[in-house]
DNA sequence: TTCGTAGTACTACAGTCGTAGTACTACAAG
DNA sequence: CTTGTAGTACTACGACTGTAGTACTACGAA
């Protein structure tokens, strides 16, 4: 309910927000332009502005400017995007996303390791959690 | 290139279209109807047109009834809506997207076995076409 | 040939997005 | 007190989205 489609470009300014735990439009706008593409400061501010609006932003004043930070956090909005693509593409199963990474070349030995490996823990703390 | 951002709603269209390979403007708005929200026949069709208008979908005439179908496959916009989010919540990391899925409790036991076949499989089918 | 009907095209409209200019405000320096 | 300056608020505008009504067209039935 609290992300009904974030934009690439909102995404980019929550990203900024995210790695930062605060930010004042001026410093969001110089992140934004230095990763993303240039744009004018005060069309940062109008997004951030409407970003507020929407709930997912909030700001102080620091003097009398605006420090922005993030209302909801990133791993909610990653579980909730991540969730509402499994469950197009793949038929509401994480596995099957799994396959999709593990299939084509995404992921290659040394990767396909590191996931071995992490199932491999995710097991045994599992085993000794239920014994 | 193909797809600056599909909507929920367009998604929806093209979800009918890639499951039936082809289908009239009623049929889709039946599809989407039943699955999703109600929408008035006339919205479905426009939404059509608008997506032909972008290239994703295209038709052909059956007496003066039109067939849609999809111009773009789905695992093309799978695999580019997938990349998209592992670069912006996953640094590019798709081992890191498995680990969010595998930690977290999004994958019981029996999945993570599934899983780990598929990577079995997989280093076999590696092993084999290395050495 | 005329009319109902199914089906498409055209038009519309409010809401949001990307984009940004301009106006206003308030602190700091002179 | 005046003025520069930094920073926010207001306003605008074209494009796209969701939503759908209305107009037009052509086949089938009478």
């Amino acid at each position: 309910m609290t992300d009904p489609q974030l934009s690439d470009l909102q995404l980019a300014l929550m990203r900024v927000l995210w790695d930062r735990e605060e930010a004042t439009a001026a410093e969001v706008h110089e992140q934004v332009c230095e990763h993303d593409r240039a744009l004018a400061p005060t069309t940062v501010a109008t997004l951030l502005q409407r970003l507020e609006k929407r709930g997912l932003v909030s700001h102080s004043l620091r003097g009398r400017t605006y420090v922005y930070r993030a209302e909801v956090p990133e791993h909610e909005v990653r579980r909730t995007m991540l969730a509402k693509l499994t469950q197009f593409f793949f038929a509401g199963d994480p596995a099957a996303l799994v396959s999709h990474l593990t299939g084509g070349g995404r992921l290659d030995a040394h990767e396909l390791e590191v996931v071995r490996g992490m199932i491999a823990a995710r097991r045994e703390s599992e085993d000794e959690g239920s014994s």
